[in-house]
DNA sequence: TATGAATGAGAGTTCATTCAT
DNA sequence: GATGAATGAACTCTCATTCAT
């Protein structure tokens, strides 16, 4: 239906969008985008509404019509983070059959793809663990969950490796997928601050086998 | 009771420091106690200089009076930081001999031991260097010279690790270095989040896994 | 009851109403109905224009359709109440006669009989006096010229009461139409304040005596 | 000891105190002296804290150095209403014996007198509790904790006066007692917006009167 | 040595209002 | 006839900082 009337109306104009709905999509668009940016760059608390809105074109008031608090751009932004990052991860993972380290593989290999396309969504949600870590906010909680569901994946595949012995089982599985996970999250992170200095595909890479040659049992 | 105590503990008098210089001392002690562990908890920017004061029994003022800043609180723990982990670490790699491995081991083992005593001042470093990035702040210069000095020993003991042999050459030591120190941080920051879920040994155990078995050439 | 009225208005269909002259009709009735509950209730300045909207179940714009501002939702109210309250006072002590023990019986049985059934206007009135009182604003004026027409009517009948030595002459009739006044608008407010504890029937009673005794010379 | 110090520096600065004790209490005093004012002629919601603070000839920040919210600000003038206005009539009538006539008189040569000389604190209190009316607010609770204790007393007498035969008994005490509090706090109000047109004397005795006569059984 | 009063810049948020559709 | 996007001014509140004492 919408896009019908994108097709009659061939040269729409993007920057001022014809319907409301449109024009709906396009700030919520340009407010998440420039508030992605912002919070990763600067921090959470250290980014004010007047700047997301100014980079995004826009007035202070806009973005409340839009998402009536601050926290709420956050809470939206981690939406995304849990359907473009973490719920494909898991998914790799549960599509990956039942081998351990094929799981193991699935995992790394859909951090190592999403590290390159979506970074800025899983870093966002690194960076405001940090941030929020024992504020107690509701926000807290919502992270929490979301880095739950991830750790908890890689906890059980580790369980399952060592009971089948491919993994190394002289380390508890919490503390082995606890140093993956951080090993994930310190990638990113160094990536991020880093990133222009080194070779993507060697960090990828040596992310990976630091994962794999620590995991698996020789 | 408390005059008791004093009448034994003759003239070491902690609590009431008999000389100026040593209340100046015990004042100086308190303020940066409590400033480090609530920046680490908190965040800088989270964390109020009214907050650190009556932490440490003290106001505002005393603050301002000791540090001229809240900045200058950071700073002298930053020299703390680099005094107590950096340096040591350093320090460490340096007495180890020429050995690339037995240099890499010495990091792995120095910064293992750091996590267990001074794990606090290594990760207000860390997460500062997260909080401060890209803000330009004078901070942020500092905290990257600190945390470069252990990134160049560390990329220098990969090259020569690389140059012998004994190291995985097929990666670039720019970003196998990265990743070690990746892996670090991820565990400090791991580290501290879920301490109380994990076996303190076992993580250490696997962070110095991961990072020899990543690193060292099969 | 209501129903049985619009039995008798036969195809005047409140809820979807078939004419635009009708739908205007109606929507106008929606929004002063609830901004008068409202402003009584919260307060002009606490209440906002969207809660007026939404409570009649339309949008901020349809009250900016209608009246152009927030303001002139209070004088449409306004012109509501001297039509249903302040008229009919002034109107009912002028049919009275010259009598002024009539006059201000018809006075007192006016402001009772509407405090049953039109206590929101008149409350709004009230109300709005105090919360504008000193603002400078049009509406204050508006206000003033309200109340004054009662007051006026009120002090006339008193000051012809003393003349013809019926009411008590050893006050200024200025100071005794203000008690009556005050006596009026403070158990209107009383009543909208604690109605429910109250029986109406004794709490109008009391009040007409109050002012009947108070004034009439014995 | 305070006292002692004042004796010796005789001629005090008043303007510019010079120990921060009396810094201190200056302060507060003129902010509650310009909250007050404000409060009764613009309300609580239309007074903003930067119009306080300036009237005191201070900034914003002092008043929430010294108060924490703007809510407090109300809280502690709510403090000395109760100490100023109503705690000494309910005192006025507890020491008056048992007499209900007595009582009565009691209550309304106090509100005189208050009405003369701390008219702004009753005041505020009939005005705030208008405007928080409904509010949920914490303020509401506290205001009608106020004038129920006043009310209360007002009430007992009145069935007590019923009992005794010498107070209209046609009536209930409640609704009496109510039309009372009503006549009262009208009379405030009116005397607040109407005052420099009116004689005190004549304005006050009119409102005893009423009172009176309405009260008592002929 | 340390306090407490006070400031001023700026944060998040609310809201009456405008206007294209 | 009515909506929904967007604005801008104003508000409450926070906080690093200064300074007289």
């Amino acid at each position: 239906m919408d896009s019908h009337t994108e097709n009659i109306a061939e040269n729409v104009d993007r920057e001022r969008p014809a319907t409301k709905r449109e024009q709906r999509a396009a700030s919520i668009e340009a407010l998440l985008g420039e508030a992605l940016a912002l919070f990763i760059t600067q921090g959470y608390h250290a980014t004010t509404v007047e700047e997301i809105a100014q980079a995004a074109g826009l007035t202070k008031g806009a973005v409340y019509f839009y998402f009536k608090s601050k926290a709420n751009v956050l809470k939206a932004l981690l939406d995304r983070t849990e359907e473009l990052t973490i719920a494909p991860t898991i998914a790799a993972m549960a599509s990956a059959g039942e081998d351990p380290e094929d799981r193991l593989s699935a995992f790394v290999r859909s951090q190592s793809v999403i590290g390159a396309e979506k970074t800025e969504y899983m870093l966002l949600a690194i960076l405001m663990s940090a941030e929020f870590n024992g504020s107690g906010d509701e926000i807290e909680q919502r992270l929490n969950e979301l880095m739950a569901r991830m750790e908890d994946a890689l906890r059980e595949t580790v369980m399952t490796g060592q009971q089948k012995g491919v993994f190394r089982a002289e380390i508890g599985a919490d503390e082995l997928a606890s140093v993956i996970m951080a090993t994930n999250k310190g990638c990113y992170v160094e990536w991020y601050m880093r990133g222009s200095d080194l070779k993507g595909q060697d960090f990828a890479r040596a992310f990976r086998e630091f994962v794999f040659d620590g995991t698996v049992a020789r």
